[in-house]
DNA sequence: CTGAAAGCGCTTACAG
DNA sequence: CTGAAAGCGCTTACAG
């Protein structure tokens, strides 16, 4: 195929003079809805001369016409943080397919870097979002609901059940990671989480709390840390804090492999052994888990079908096809790996 | 700040009729460059209204009319590629400071899917490419180049000295790791490589003869295994060749993080210990080696520098300030850690 | 079935 | 210093 220049060069208008026929008929003839229209012969020699001409839609000059962009705003911390490019992947993927193109901003997790952002999304004027920086009360996105914007959250959501959304069952993976130490002989399991004000940080507690409750094992206010933001180095002043405090402790659950690292360090530190004297378990399951010294143990969802899916979720809104507010949850797994094992007492 | 719907609403007509002026003296009036023409009383009551109203430019319109998108294409092989995350980040925020925006797009590393994305990118009509995916005969490159389109090569480059570049130093990374296992007392140092098709397996490949050479070391065939593909499977591979082989090796250096990773695979099948019987070292020091089990010595360098580089060259291409073909190498360092150690012989 | 016209929201040479 | 006009490249009601 012939690259004929970066900006398309050829025109709606030199297609219409090698054919013979008014613009608007090339326009009519090259639009899939329009093309019943036309007379099969006139079709027929238009499209010719497209493809003669290797002509390309000018993207810019139709999208300032139809007010609409086929672009689509994607608001995420970082890309570099393990869990998005796979999430990131997946809404690509997905848009290309219906010829959408997705336009990337980071916050890195600064609240106040997300009106600034939405702001420049919105000059490229595109015709939705998808939000992955959703904090658990967000004025922001109450207002661009309000708006009549379509706008899909993800991994996190806030608190309003208007706003459609794509996350991961907490529930089920904090609940299969306590039952799996349980059955190892663990007790005194403790509780290294995320920030509690976005909702991943807030639903993993309340599911490492019913999680505990359903095995029949105490919730010990001693045994949780939180920490101030997702990071190793974070993870592992939780993990400090928690061994210091309850020194008995045969496990760590984290909100967060990032945290469960951080934790690693953090028992090492202790002098004492991961999985021999203090078992970790991680959530997401990043890449490379598996490389970890110890492979990690951690709850595992389909980060790509996370993306894919609110990618076809908004897809589905712009289409006007849909119009509620769907909170799908998908679903969770515990990978079980080596870093965990029964507690010391057991050997 | 009011998120005042998503496509832009208030229009520079809105502006100007606010404020009792002609559209164009507003468009003046928002452009620094002709903010200078207006009278200074004209200019502070048209942006008192700009102000009050919210105003946002439309950035399609503006590109439609001067026809600059302020746009970049960014041609990569995979973001869930652990090298790309950093190298994105740092195109992006090097391009967000310019008021450009970049449109990734995806080829897998499959050639023939590299025609097609370019197609794509040139329908949104971007305004330059940063291209991480030559091969190293490159005609979409050459045929880029001679249309004038402003292009970018990262990562890889193709044979054509007339494209810009920004790489990692192959020589200097490689020199330090043979250099390392030379002083660790290895002799028999075997490589597995990256595919050579593309600059970096040929590259890489080279530096390690010149530095086996340097370093008074014998470079034999048996000791030398080519990878299809980067990839932990086509890494494990190569690495039970290289055993079945060259059963004496003490070392293998590989052209990548993750060929090294298969590396760590086929040693623990053939019963052997890294690094107790067997050194390994990476390129390019992904994130996370550092907890690897065992943490890989790597050969490092920035990769987010090199995003920001090639993106500050692009910019600089695009203002026409510059108009050669600058190869940048960035420089690479050996991050020791724990999968080398004195050969067995030593010990 | 096809054409002619208008207009999306800007910018910029051209007047005055 | 500011305005009026043209036009970037499309799409789509409106005619015929």
């Amino acid at each position: 195929m012939a690259i004929s220049g970066l900006m398309p060069k050829v025109t709606l208008r030199e297609v219409a003079e090698h054919a013979g026929v008014h613009p608007a008929t090339v326009s009519r003839a090259l639009n899939p809805e329009t093309q019943g229209m036309l007379n099969s012969e006139t079709l027929a020699r238009v499209l010719a001369a497209a493809r003669e001409l290797n002509y390309q839609t000018n993207t810019i000059a139709r999208s300032l016409r139809t007010q609409r962009s086929l672009t689509v705003g994607v608001l995420i911390p970082d890309i570099m943080n393990p869990l998005f490019p796979s999430i990131v992947r997946g809404i690509e993927d997905t848009l290309d397919r219906a010829d959408y193109t997705s336009l990337i901003a980071y916050t890195d997790g600064r609240v106040d870097r997300v009106d600034a952002r939405l702001s420049r999304l919105r000059q490229r004027g595109v015709d939705g979002l998808i939000v992955a920086t959703a904090q658990l009360r967000d004025p922001t996105l109450e207002e661009l609901l309000a708006e009549g914007v379509a706008v899909v959250q993800i991994n996190r959501r806030s608190t309003s059940k208007a706003i459609p959304s794509v996350t991961a069952d907490a529930a089920g993976g904090m609940l299969a990671a306590i039952r799996h130490l349980a059955e190892l002989g663990h007790e005194r399991i403790a509780y290294a989480g995320a920030p509690l004000r976005v909702s991943t940080g807030r639903a993993r507690l309340d599911a490492f709390r019913r999680g505990m409750r359903a095995a029949g094992l105490e919730v010990v206010a001693e045994r949780i840390e939180q920490t101030q933001s997702v990071s190793v180095g974070e993870g592992a002043r939780a993990g400090r804090e928690l061994l210091a405090r309850a020194p008995d402790l045969t496990a760590i659950v984290t909100a967060n492999d990032l945290i469960a690292l951080g934790c690693y360090d953090a028992v090492a530190e202790a002098g004492r052994s991961c999985p021999d004297d203090v078992s970790v378990i991680g959530f997401n399951d990043m890449p490379f888990t598996d490389r970890f010294d110890p492979p990690l143990t951690s709850v595992h969802f389909d980060q790509y079908e996370m993306g894919a899916s609110a990618a076809a979720m908004l897809l589905r809104r712009l289409s006007g096809e849909s119009s509620g507010a769907p909170r799908v949850e998908l679903e969770t797994t515990l990978v079980v790996r080596a870093s965990t094992a029964a507690p010391p007492k057991q050997r």
